[in-house]
DNA sequence: AACTTTAAAAGTGTCGACAATAATAGATGC
DNA sequence: GCATCTATTATTGTCGACACTTTTAAAGTT
Protein backbone atom coordinates (compact mmCIF):
# COMPACT_ATOMS: atom_id res chain seq x y z
CA UNK A 1 0.00 0.00 0.00
CA UNK A 2 2.84 2.76 -0.94
CA UNK A 3 1.17 5.76 0.15
CA UNK A 4 3.55 7.75 -1.31
CA UNK A 5 1.68 7.03 -5.27
CA UNK A 6 -1.67 7.84 -5.65
CA UNK A 7 -2.02 7.31 -9.25
CA UNK A 8 -0.39 3.53 -8.36
CA UNK A 9 1.99 3.95 -11.57
CA UNK A 10 4.37 0.48 -11.59
CA UNK A 11 7.67 1.53 -11.49
CA UNK A 12 7.90 -0.03 -15.29
CA UNK A 13 11.28 2.40 -16.09
CA UNK A 14 14.28 1.95 -14.56
CA UNK A 15 14.66 5.63 -14.10
CA UNK A 16 11.96 4.55 -11.37
CA UNK A 17 13.06 2.17 -9.98
CA UNK A 18 16.18 3.70 -9.20
CA UNK A 19 13.97 6.63 -8.25
CA UNK A 20 11.94 5.26 -5.66
CA UNK A 21 15.48 2.79 -4.33
CA UNK A 22 17.24 6.28 -3.61
CA UNK A 23 13.90 7.51 -1.70
CA UNK A 24 13.59 4.84 0.10
CA UNK A 25 17.60 5.48 0.90
CA UNK A 26 17.08 9.11 1.70
CA UNK A 27 13.95 8.83 3.92
CA UNK A 28 15.22 6.36 5.66
CA UNK A 29 18.94 7.89 6.56
CA UNK A 30 20.65 5.50 4.28
CA UNK A 31 21.90 8.22 2.34
CA UNK A 32 23.27 10.81 5.41
CA UNK A 33 21.70 14.27 5.14
CA UNK A 34 23.57 17.01 3.64
CA UNK A 35 25.81 14.43 1.77
CA UNK A 36 27.16 15.21 -1.78
CA UNK A 37 26.00 12.90 -4.17
CA UNK A 38 28.51 12.09 -6.94
CA UNK A 39 26.98 11.26 -9.97
CA UNK A 40 29.53 8.26 -11.15
CA UNK A 41 30.03 7.01 -7.75
CA UNK A 42 26.05 6.21 -7.75
CA UNK A 43 25.57 5.32 -11.14
CA UNK A 44 28.60 2.46 -10.52
CA UNK A 45 26.45 1.61 -7.41
CA UNK A 46 23.13 1.02 -8.76
CA UNK A 47 24.98 -0.53 -12.47
CA UNK A 48 23.06 2.36 -14.41
CA UNK A 49 23.93 5.07 -16.33
CA UNK A 50 24.61 8.26 -15.69
CA UNK A 51 21.72 9.66 -17.86
CA UNK A 52 19.04 7.24 -15.68
CA UNK A 53 20.74 8.33 -12.96
CA UNK A 54 20.19 12.05 -13.69
CA UNK A 55 16.51 11.24 -14.54
CA UNK A 56 16.11 9.76 -10.85
CA UNK A 57 17.82 12.36 -9.44
CA UNK A 58 15.31 14.86 -11.33
CA UNK A 59 12.42 13.22 -9.44
CA UNK A 60 14.12 13.65 -6.21
CA UNK A 61 14.35 16.96 -6.50
CA UNK A 62 10.83 17.44 -7.06
CA UNK A 63 10.11 15.94 -3.70
CA UNK A 64 12.70 18.35 -2.51
CA UNK A 65 14.69 15.47 -1.07
CA UNK A 66 17.59 16.78 -2.82
CA UNK A 67 19.37 20.11 -3.87
CA UNK A 68 20.83 21.11 -7.37
CA UNK A 69 23.42 23.41 -7.97
CA UNK A 70 24.17 23.73 -11.99
CA UNK A 71 27.47 22.69 -12.58
CA UNK A 72 28.11 21.83 -9.06
CA UNK A 73 26.27 18.64 -8.27
CA UNK A 74 23.38 17.45 -6.19
CA UNK A 75 23.11 17.43 -2.07
CA UNK A 76 20.72 15.52 0.08
CA UNK A 77 19.01 17.92 1.68
CA UNK A 78 19.61 18.65 5.39
CA UNK A 79 17.00 18.73 8.27
CA UNK A 80 16.84 21.52 9.89
CA UNK A 81 14.51 22.67 12.54
CA UNK A 82 13.21 25.40 10.67
CA UNK A 83 12.82 23.15 7.79
CA UNK A 84 10.29 20.84 9.46
CA UNK A 85 8.35 23.78 11.23
CA UNK A 86 7.64 25.05 7.84
CA UNK A 87 6.58 21.94 6.79
CA UNK A 88 3.90 21.88 9.46
CA UNK A 89 2.98 25.37 8.41
CA UNK A 90 2.17 24.54 5.20
CA UNK A 91 0.63 21.28 5.93
CA UNK A 92 -2.03 22.84 8.04
CA UNK A 93 -2.86 25.10 5.54
CA UNK A 94 -2.86 22.43 2.58
CA UNK A 95 -4.21 19.57 4.85
CA UNK A 96 -6.84 21.87 6.42
CA UNK A 97 -8.31 22.76 3.54
CA UNK A 98 -8.49 19.23 1.46
CA UNK A 99 -10.29 18.64 5.16
CA UNK A 100 -12.63 21.41 4.21
CA UNK A 101 -13.19 20.19 0.33
CA UNK A 102 -13.30 16.36 1.74
CA UNK A 103 -16.27 17.32 3.87
CA UNK A 104 -17.62 18.72 0.59
CA UNK A 105 -16.54 16.40 -1.50
CA UNK A 106 -16.12 12.73 -0.49
CA UNK A 107 -18.19 10.06 -1.45
CA UNK A 108 -20.40 8.35 1.12
CA UNK A 109 -18.58 5.53 0.34
CA UNK A 110 -15.51 7.20 0.94
CA UNK A 111 -16.49 8.18 4.03
CA UNK A 112 -18.21 5.20 5.32
CA UNK A 113 -14.70 3.45 4.42
CA UNK A 114 -12.57 6.08 6.65
CA UNK A 115 -15.07 5.43 9.14
CA UNK A 116 -14.73 1.53 9.66
CA UNK A 117 -10.63 2.55 9.21
CA UNK A 118 -10.99 4.62 12.23
CA UNK A 119 -12.70 1.44 14.55
CA UNK A 120 -10.31 -0.61 13.01
CA UNK A 121 -7.35 1.69 14.80
CA UNK A 122 -10.00 1.82 17.73
CA UNK A 123 -9.53 -1.78 18.67
CA UNK A 124 -5.64 -1.65 17.66
CA UNK A 125 -5.49 0.87 20.34
CA UNK A 126 -7.78 -0.94 22.69
CA UNK A 127 -5.08 -4.29 22.33
CA UNK A 128 -2.73 -1.76 23.97
CA UNK A 129 -0.14 -3.72 21.50
CA UNK A 130 0.00 -0.71 19.02
CA UNK A 131 3.45 -0.07 18.23
CA UNK A 132 4.96 3.06 17.33
CA UNK A 133 5.08 2.01 13.88
CA UNK A 134 1.49 0.76 13.46
CA UNK A 135 0.24 3.83 15.06
CA UNK A 136 2.42 5.61 12.22
CA UNK A 137 1.26 4.08 9.81
CA UNK A 138 -2.29 4.41 10.72
CA UNK A 139 -1.79 8.63 10.91
CA UNK A 140 -0.88 8.29 7.80
CA UNK A 141 -3.37 6.46 6.45
CA UNK A 142 -6.15 8.79 7.99
CA UNK A 143 -4.12 12.02 7.04
CA UNK A 144 -4.05 10.24 3.42
CA UNK A 145 -7.41 9.12 3.05
CA UNK A 146 -8.65 12.92 3.91
CA UNK A 147 -6.14 14.02 1.27
CA UNK A 148 -7.50 11.94 -1.54
CA UNK A 149 -11.29 12.50 -0.10
CA UNK A 150 -10.92 16.31 -1.11
CA UNK A 151 -10.45 15.23 -4.85
CA UNK A 152 -8.61 18.07 -5.91
CA UNK A 153 -5.66 16.36 -7.75
CA UNK A 154 -3.14 19.75 -7.14
CA UNK A 155 -3.69 19.49 -3.03
CA UNK A 156 -3.29 15.30 -4.09
CA UNK A 157 -0.25 15.87 -6.00
CA UNK A 158 1.83 18.74 -3.53
CA UNK A 159 0.98 16.62 -0.16
CA UNK A 160 1.27 13.28 -1.51
CA UNK A 161 3.30 13.42 -3.97
CA UNK A 162 5.78 16.27 -2.93
CA UNK A 163 5.66 16.69 0.80
CA UNK A 164 4.82 13.37 2.29
CA UNK A 165 8.00 12.03 2.11
CA UNK A 166 9.77 14.70 3.13
CA UNK A 167 8.21 14.68 6.31
CA UNK A 168 9.04 10.90 6.82
CA UNK A 169 12.50 11.98 6.30
CA UNK A 170 12.40 14.41 8.77
CA UNK A 171 10.08 11.58 11.60
CA UNK A 172 12.70 9.25 11.19
CA UNK A 173 15.70 12.01 11.50
CA UNK A 174 14.41 13.36 14.33
CA UNK A 175 13.23 9.80 15.76
CA UNK A 176 9.61 10.88 16.60
CA UNK A 177 7.45 7.98 15.72
CA UNK A 178 3.63 9.20 15.82
CA UNK A 179 3.43 10.99 19.33
CA UNK A 180 0.70 11.99 21.21
CA UNK A 181 -1.16 8.60 20.01
CA UNK A 182 -4.44 8.81 22.30
CA UNK A 183 -5.21 12.22 21.49
CA UNK A 184 -4.38 12.28 18.18
CA UNK A 185 -6.78 9.23 17.78
CA UNK A 186 -9.69 11.10 19.41
CA UNK A 187 -8.52 14.29 17.55
CA UNK A 188 -8.95 11.89 14.07
CA UNK A 189 -12.57 10.73 15.27
CA UNK A 190 -13.78 14.65 15.78
CA UNK A 191 -12.37 15.15 12.09
CA UNK A 192 -13.97 12.12 10.22
CA UNK A 193 -17.73 12.76 12.06
CA UNK A 194 -17.21 16.50 10.82
CA UNK A 195 -16.34 15.41 7.85
CA UNK A 196 -19.53 12.77 8.06
CA UNK A 197 -22.00 16.22 8.94
CA UNK A 198 -20.76 17.67 5.74
CA UNK A 199 -19.33 20.68 8.10
CA UNK A 200 -16.32 21.86 6.01
CA UNK A 201 -15.38 25.04 8.40
CA UNK A 202 -15.17 22.91 11.14
CA UNK A 203 -13.55 20.09 9.46
CA UNK A 204 -11.10 22.14 8.80
CA UNK A 205 -10.84 24.23 12.02
CA UNK A 206 -10.15 20.90 13.62
CA UNK A 207 -7.47 19.44 11.38
CA UNK A 208 -5.62 22.76 11.40
CA UNK A 209 -6.09 22.56 15.36
CA UNK A 210 -4.66 18.75 14.54
CA UNK A 211 -1.59 19.50 13.06
CA UNK A 212 -0.80 22.78 14.90
CA UNK A 213 -0.78 20.55 18.35
CA UNK A 214 1.59 17.96 16.38
CA UNK A 215 3.68 21.17 15.38
CA UNK A 216 3.90 22.34 19.12
CA UNK A 217 4.71 19.20 20.62
CA UNK A 218 7.47 18.72 18.06
CA UNK A 219 8.36 22.33 19.64
CA UNK A 220 8.26 20.87 22.65
CA UNK A 221 10.14 17.82 22.39
CA UNK A 222 13.08 20.22 20.70
CA UNK A 223 13.07 22.20 23.22
CA UNK A 224 13.81 19.62 25.85
CA UNK A 225 16.45 17.83 24.08
CA UNK A 226 17.87 21.15 23.95
CA UNK A 227 17.95 21.51 27.84
CA UNK A 228 19.04 18.06 28.33
CA UNK A 229 21.90 18.44 26.78
CA UNK B 1 12.08 41.58 -13.08
CA UNK B 2 11.44 37.79 -13.16
CA UNK B 3 8.70 37.29 -10.59
CA UNK B 4 8.90 33.53 -11.36
CA UNK B 5 12.61 33.09 -10.09
CA UNK B 6 12.80 33.71 -6.42
CA UNK B 7 16.41 33.22 -5.87
CA UNK B 8 17.36 34.89 -8.78
CA UNK B 9 20.05 31.95 -10.27
CA UNK B 10 20.85 33.05 -13.82
CA UNK B 11 20.15 31.11 -16.69
CA UNK B 12 23.51 29.47 -16.61
CA UNK B 13 23.04 26.33 -18.64
CA UNK B 14 21.25 25.89 -22.01
CA UNK B 15 18.75 24.06 -20.86
CA UNK B 16 17.89 26.61 -17.81
CA UNK B 17 17.77 28.75 -21.46
CA UNK B 18 15.37 26.35 -23.12
CA UNK B 19 13.40 25.81 -20.21
CA UNK B 20 12.73 29.59 -19.57
CA UNK B 21 11.69 29.94 -23.46
CA UNK B 22 9.08 26.88 -23.44
CA UNK B 23 8.47 27.93 -20.34
CA UNK B 24 6.89 31.92 -21.94
CA UNK B 25 6.00 29.78 -25.05
CA UNK B 26 3.52 27.29 -23.06
CA UNK B 27 2.18 30.33 -20.97
CA UNK B 28 1.52 32.36 -23.71
CA UNK B 29 -0.35 29.68 -25.71
CA UNK B 30 2.38 29.61 -28.47
CA UNK B 31 2.59 25.76 -27.70
CA UNK B 32 -1.45 24.98 -27.73
CA UNK B 33 -2.36 23.56 -24.48
CA UNK B 34 -2.76 19.58 -24.84
CA UNK B 35 -0.99 19.57 -27.87
CA UNK B 36 1.88 16.64 -27.67
CA UNK B 37 5.51 17.37 -27.63
CA UNK B 38 7.81 15.60 -30.03
CA UNK B 39 10.97 15.26 -28.33
CA UNK B 40 13.53 14.79 -31.41
CA UNK B 41 11.09 17.93 -33.63
CA UNK B 42 11.96 19.98 -30.61
CA UNK B 43 15.49 18.91 -30.35
CA UNK B 44 16.11 20.30 -34.05
CA UNK B 45 13.93 23.56 -33.31
CA UNK B 46 15.96 24.76 -30.23
CA UNK B 47 19.29 23.32 -31.97
CA UNK B 48 19.96 21.17 -29.38
CA UNK B 49 20.22 17.38 -28.10
CA UNK B 50 17.69 15.58 -26.90
CA UNK B 51 19.17 15.29 -23.71
CA UNK B 52 19.36 18.62 -22.85
CA UNK B 53 15.89 18.81 -23.96
CA UNK B 54 14.89 16.23 -21.79
CA UNK B 55 16.17 18.22 -18.58
CA UNK B 56 14.35 21.26 -20.04
CA UNK B 57 10.82 18.92 -20.02
CA UNK B 58 11.65 17.89 -16.70
CA UNK B 59 11.63 21.50 -14.86
CA UNK B 60 8.55 22.13 -17.27
CA UNK B 61 6.96 19.06 -15.52
CA UNK B 62 7.62 20.85 -12.02
CA UNK B 63 5.84 23.91 -12.73
CA UNK B 64 2.76 21.56 -14.20
CA UNK B 65 2.91 22.81 -17.34
CA UNK B 66 3.76 19.17 -18.97
CA UNK B 67 2.63 15.80 -17.97
CA UNK B 68 4.58 12.77 -18.47
CA UNK B 69 3.63 9.02 -19.34
CA UNK B 70 6.30 6.59 -19.46
CA UNK B 71 7.42 5.04 -22.93
CA UNK B 72 4.59 7.37 -24.31
CA UNK B 73 5.66 10.91 -24.07
CA UNK B 74 4.85 14.51 -22.96
CA UNK B 75 1.87 16.62 -23.20
CA UNK B 76 1.36 20.44 -22.13
CA UNK B 77 -0.74 20.87 -19.57
CA UNK B 78 -4.90 21.27 -20.86
CA UNK B 79 -6.74 24.31 -19.12
CA UNK B 80 -9.88 23.19 -17.62
CA UNK B 81 -12.53 25.25 -15.34
CA UNK B 82 -12.14 22.45 -12.98
CA UNK B 83 -8.22 22.93 -13.17
CA UNK B 84 -8.49 26.55 -12.69
CA UNK B 85 -10.77 26.17 -9.54
CA UNK B 86 -8.37 23.61 -7.90
CA UNK B 87 -5.21 25.99 -8.44
CA UNK B 88 -7.78 28.64 -6.22
CA UNK B 89 -8.49 26.55 -3.98
CA UNK B 90 -5.03 25.74 -3.30
CA UNK B 91 -3.95 29.09 -3.49
CA UNK B 92 -6.53 30.42 -1.41
CA UNK B 93 -4.90 27.73 1.90
CA UNK B 94 -1.30 28.58 0.72
CA UNK B 95 -1.60 32.45 0.20
CA UNK B 96 -3.89 32.81 2.93
CA UNK B 97 -1.10 30.82 5.55
CA UNK B 98 1.78 33.20 3.67
CA UNK B 99 -0.20 36.35 4.35
CA UNK B 100 -0.83 34.93 8.25
CA UNK B 101 3.45 34.43 8.25
CA UNK B 102 4.21 37.59 6.18
CA UNK B 103 2.52 39.28 9.52
CA UNK B 104 5.03 38.07 11.78
CA UNK B 105 7.98 37.75 9.91
CA UNK B 106 8.29 40.64 7.83
CA UNK B 107 10.64 42.77 8.40
CA UNK B 108 9.58 46.89 9.14
CA UNK B 109 11.96 47.57 5.91
CA UNK B 110 9.84 45.01 3.76
CA UNK B 111 6.30 46.48 5.16
CA UNK B 112 7.61 49.70 4.09
CA UNK B 113 8.64 48.85 0.54
CA UNK B 114 5.56 47.33 -0.03
CA UNK B 115 3.11 50.04 1.48
CA UNK B 116 5.16 52.10 -1.21
CA UNK B 117 4.51 50.03 -3.42
CA UNK B 118 0.71 50.31 -2.99
CA UNK B 119 0.76 53.78 -3.03
CA UNK B 120 2.23 53.42 -6.83
CA UNK B 121 -0.44 51.58 -7.90
CA UNK B 122 -2.82 54.25 -5.88
CA UNK B 123 -1.19 57.05 -8.47
CA UNK B 124 -1.66 55.05 -11.56
CA UNK B 125 -4.71 54.29 -10.94
CA UNK B 126 -5.86 57.27 -10.20
CA UNK B 127 -4.22 58.53 -13.48
CA UNK B 128 -6.63 55.93 -15.64
CA UNK B 129 -4.12 55.10 -17.80
CA UNK B 130 -3.21 52.05 -15.84
CA UNK B 131 -3.84 49.02 -18.25
CA UNK B 132 -4.82 46.16 -17.50
CA UNK B 133 -0.86 44.81 -18.45
CA UNK B 134 0.56 47.14 -15.63
CA UNK B 135 -2.88 45.92 -12.93
CA UNK B 136 -1.89 42.22 -13.46
CA UNK B 137 1.59 43.37 -13.45
CA UNK B 138 0.90 45.21 -9.87
CA UNK B 139 -1.67 42.28 -9.17
CA UNK B 140 1.27 39.81 -9.28
CA UNK B 141 3.85 41.84 -7.79
CA UNK B 142 1.47 42.43 -4.47
CA UNK B 143 0.78 38.51 -3.58
CA UNK B 144 4.38 38.04 -4.84
CA UNK B 145 6.29 40.30 -2.34
CA UNK B 146 3.34 39.07 0.08
CA UNK B 147 4.55 35.49 -0.39
CA UNK B 148 8.26 36.38 -0.04
CA UNK B 149 7.49 37.60 3.12
CA UNK B 150 6.50 34.83 4.85
CA UNK B 151 10.21 34.13 5.10
CA UNK B 152 8.94 30.30 4.60
CA UNK B 153 10.94 28.70 1.95
CA UNK B 154 8.32 25.47 1.61
CA UNK B 155 5.48 28.28 0.87
CA UNK B 156 7.56 30.30 -1.59
CA UNK B 157 8.77 27.46 -3.56
CA UNK B 158 5.25 25.54 -4.24
CA UNK B 159 3.75 29.22 -4.69
CA UNK B 160 6.40 31.21 -7.01
CA UNK B 161 8.17 28.70 -7.97
CA UNK B 162 5.20 25.94 -9.41
CA UNK B 163 2.03 27.42 -9.32
CA UNK B 164 3.00 30.90 -10.58
CA UNK B 165 3.05 30.02 -14.11
CA UNK B 166 0.41 27.78 -13.92
CA UNK B 167 -1.77 31.03 -13.00
CA UNK B 168 -0.22 32.90 -15.42
CA UNK B 169 -1.00 30.53 -18.44
CA UNK B 170 -4.70 29.88 -16.96
CA UNK B 171 -5.23 34.36 -16.77
CA UNK B 172 -4.26 33.95 -20.57
CA UNK B 173 -5.80 31.17 -22.21
CA UNK B 174 -9.26 32.10 -20.49
CA UNK B 175 -8.45 36.12 -21.45
CA UNK B 176 -9.01 36.98 -17.86
CA UNK B 177 -6.41 39.62 -17.32
CA UNK B 178 -6.67 40.79 -14.04
CA UNK B 179 -10.45 41.47 -12.94
CA UNK B 180 -12.06 43.33 -10.26
CA UNK B 181 -9.12 45.95 -10.48
CA UNK B 182 -10.68 48.42 -8.19
CA UNK B 183 -11.45 45.97 -5.64
CA UNK B 184 -8.61 44.24 -5.72
CA UNK B 185 -6.72 47.34 -5.05
CA UNK B 186 -8.93 48.40 -2.04
CA UNK B 187 -8.49 44.99 -0.59
CA UNK B 188 -4.80 45.08 -1.26
CA UNK B 189 -5.05 48.04 0.83
CA UNK B 190 -6.33 46.42 3.98
CA UNK B 191 -4.51 43.17 3.50
CA UNK B 192 -1.40 45.79 3.73
CA UNK B 193 -2.82 47.51 6.68
CA UNK B 194 -3.22 44.08 8.55
CA UNK B 195 0.29 42.94 8.25
CA UNK B 196 1.41 46.70 9.25
CA UNK B 197 -0.53 45.58 12.26
CA UNK B 198 0.94 42.53 13.26
CA UNK B 199 -2.51 40.86 13.15
CA UNK B 200 -1.81 37.26 11.29
CA UNK B 201 -5.16 36.28 11.85
CA UNK B 202 -6.87 38.76 9.77
CA UNK B 203 -4.21 39.05 7.15
CA UNK B 204 -4.68 35.39 6.59
CA UNK B 205 -8.89 36.04 6.58
CA UNK B 206 -8.41 39.28 4.25
CA UNK B 207 -6.18 36.89 1.94
CA UNK B 208 -8.94 33.93 1.63
CA UNK B 209 -11.17 36.50 0.99
CA UNK B 210 -9.79 38.30 -1.78
CA UNK B 211 -8.15 35.03 -3.31
CA UNK B 212 -12.26 33.75 -2.86
CA UNK B 213 -13.81 36.61 -4.44
CA UNK B 214 -11.29 36.42 -7.25
CA UNK B 215 -12.39 32.81 -7.90
CA UNK B 216 -15.74 33.42 -7.16
CA UNK B 217 -15.85 36.20 -9.74
CA UNK B 218 -14.63 34.13 -12.36
CA UNK B 219 -17.06 31.08 -11.70
CA UNK B 220 -19.27 34.10 -12.52
CA UNK B 221 -17.89 34.61 -15.82
CA UNK B 222 -17.94 31.27 -16.48
CA UNK B 223 -21.37 30.86 -16.26
CA UNK B 224 -22.02 34.07 -17.95
CA UNK B 225 -20.07 32.53 -20.95
CA UNK B 226 -22.07 29.52 -20.34
CA UNK B 227 -25.24 31.37 -21.04
CA UNK B 228 -24.43 33.03 -23.80
CA UNK B 229 -23.26 30.64 -25.80
C1' DA C 1 -16.76 -4.12 -44.99
C1' DA C 2 -15.00 -4.76 -40.45
C1' DC C 3 -11.85 -6.91 -37.44
C1' DT C 4 -7.55 -9.23 -36.21
C1' DT C 5 -2.78 -10.03 -37.07
C1' DT C 6 1.58 -8.56 -38.57
C1' DA C 7 5.21 -5.60 -40.04
C1' DA C 8 7.14 -1.06 -40.53
C1' DA C 9 7.82 3.46 -38.60
C1' DA C 10 8.31 6.73 -35.10
C1' DG C 11 9.35 7.84 -30.42
C1' DT C 12 11.06 7.19 -25.83
C1' DG C 13 14.53 5.10 -22.57
C1' DT C 14 19.26 4.10 -21.93
C1' DC C 15 24.07 4.10 -22.91
C1' DG C 16 28.99 5.62 -23.44
C1' DA C 17 31.97 9.49 -24.83
C1' DC C 18 33.34 14.28 -25.33
C1' DA C 19 33.34 19.24 -23.85
C1' DA C 20 32.97 22.75 -20.40
C1' DT C 21 33.02 24.01 -15.79
C1' DA C 22 34.35 23.68 -10.84
C1' DA C 23 37.32 21.69 -7.13
C1' DT C 24 41.93 20.31 -5.79
C1' DA C 25 46.78 20.24 -5.45
C1' DG C 26 51.06 22.16 -6.41
C1' DA C 27 54.17 25.82 -7.47
C1' DT C 28 55.54 30.49 -7.14
C1' DG C 29 56.04 35.02 -5.04
C1' DC C 30 56.01 37.94 -1.06
C1' DG D 1 54.64 30.77 6.58
C1' DC D 2 50.81 32.49 4.04
C1' DA D 3 48.53 33.97 0.09
C1' DT D 4 47.96 33.96 -4.87
C1' DC D 5 48.21 32.04 -9.14
C1' DT D 6 48.57 27.95 -12.11
C1' DA D 7 47.97 23.30 -13.65
C1' DT D 8 45.88 19.07 -12.87
C1' DT D 9 42.06 16.34 -11.67
C1' DA D 10 37.39 15.31 -11.07
C1' DT D 11 32.59 16.29 -11.97
C1' DT D 12 28.83 18.09 -14.43
C1' DG D 13 26.58 19.40 -18.94
C1' DT D 14 25.87 18.03 -23.55
C1' DC D 15 25.99 15.13 -27.49
C1' DG D 16 24.99 11.31 -30.83
C1' DA D 17 23.82 6.38 -31.20
C1' DC D 18 21.51 2.12 -29.99
C1' DA D 19 17.66 -0.73 -27.72
C1' DC D 20 13.18 -1.21 -26.53
C1' DT D 21 8.31 0.21 -26.62
C1' DT D 22 4.34 2.27 -28.64
C1' DT D 23 1.94 3.69 -32.47
C1' DT D 24 0.70 3.54 -37.16
C1' DA D 25 -0.07 1.27 -41.52
C1' DA D 26 -0.71 -2.67 -44.24
C1' DA D 27 -1.92 -7.22 -45.12
C1' DG D 28 -4.77 -11.00 -44.38
C1' DT D 29 -8.94 -13.38 -42.57
C1' DT D 30 -13.85 -13.95 -41.49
Amino acid sequence: MPLNNPTRQPLVTTADKVFDQMQHAIVEGDIAPGSKISEPELAKQYDISRSTLREALNRLEKCHLIERKPNVGSRVVECTIEGLLEIYVVREALEGMACRQAAMNMTDDEIADMQAMLKQHANVQALKDGTAYYQEEGDLDFHYKVILGSHNQQLINILCGQLYHLVRMYRIQFGMNSPRATRAFSEHSHIIQAIADRDGELAELLMRRHIGASRKNIEKKIAEQGNQE
